[in-house]
DNA sequence: CAGCTATGATTGATCGGCGG
DNA sequence: ACCGCCGATCAATCATAGCT
């Protein structure tokens, strides 16, 4: 079975996460327009550049979230209010706070 | 709050709004993929056979036509249905890849 | 190092819109 | 009215990355 699959399987097999940076902008994104997390092919594009990866992965990363989001509302919801959260100080502050939050603490 | 996430702007309806404000609870779920039924499993697994013969058409032509795919789905006990949205996957597959490569090329400019 | 979870990529199939 | 195609997305799965 393995060997049968071996053969087909391709660019899955060497993956890379990308940067917190690039998963900053891409949730910020996200959670910026939750109530309809579906960026268009500019603003994919846009994405991409910022992010330093392409627009099929901006795509990926979307359709991944998107459905992992429904999965894992309830979990998920924290990071909502999280990036909603910095939101807010992002623009009352309109400073940068450089805070490395990493993964959530799953709490 | 519960989720939002209304489909996509390009299938709802022309109707787009831009909605920045963070979680706000509405939209009772849309109809979304349906599952089919029983184990919810509609999903065919194409065996290698498959895969590699169907690419194999592929690389012949691009495009199939209503005899062909007949012939093919007969062939390798696929529904015709399948047969056609596997070129169709195909195509958008090659597609997606050269859209790619632009973009990147495009990029390059950018930098230099 | 083993085990488990997080995450990026792949892909058969669906949805809505368009054109012949 | 019907069918195929496109573009985008879904949903389940694969395989690996990375933390514990």
């Amino acid at each position: 079975v393995m060997i049968l699959r071996s053969r087909f399987l391709d660019a899955r097999r060497k993956r890379r996460n990308f940067s917190k940076q690039a998963t900053e902008v891409l949730n910020e994104y996200f959670y910026g327009h939750l109530s309809n997390p579906y960026p268009s092919e500019e603003a994919k594009e846009d994405l991409a550049r910022q992010c330093n990866i392409t627009v099929s992965q901006v795509s990926n990363w979307f359709g991944n979230k998107r459905i992992r989001y429904k999965k894992n509302m309830a979990k998920a919801q924290e990071e909502a209010s999280l990036y909603a959260a910095k939101k807010n100080a992002h623009v009352a502050l309109g400073g940068m706070t450089g805070n490395p939050y990493g993964m959530l603490p799953g709490a | 709050g519960t989720g939002t996430m209304s489909p996509p702007a390009s299938r709802v309806s022309p109707n787009r709004s831009s909605n920045s404000s963070a979680a706000s609870a509405d939209l009772p779920v849309v109809p979304k993929k349906k599952v089919v039924d029983e184990n919810g499993t509609n999903r065919t697994n194409f065996t290698t056979h498959q895969l590699t013969e169907l690419e194999k058409e592929f690389h012949t032509a691009k495009y199939v036509n209503r005899t062909r795919r007949t012939e093919i789905a007969s062939n390798l006990k696929l529904q015709e249905a399948q047969v056609k949205i596997w070129f169709q996957n195909r195509r958008m597959k090659e597609k997606k890849r050269e859209k790619e490569k632009a973009f990147l090329a495009r990029n390059s400019w950018d930098s230099n």
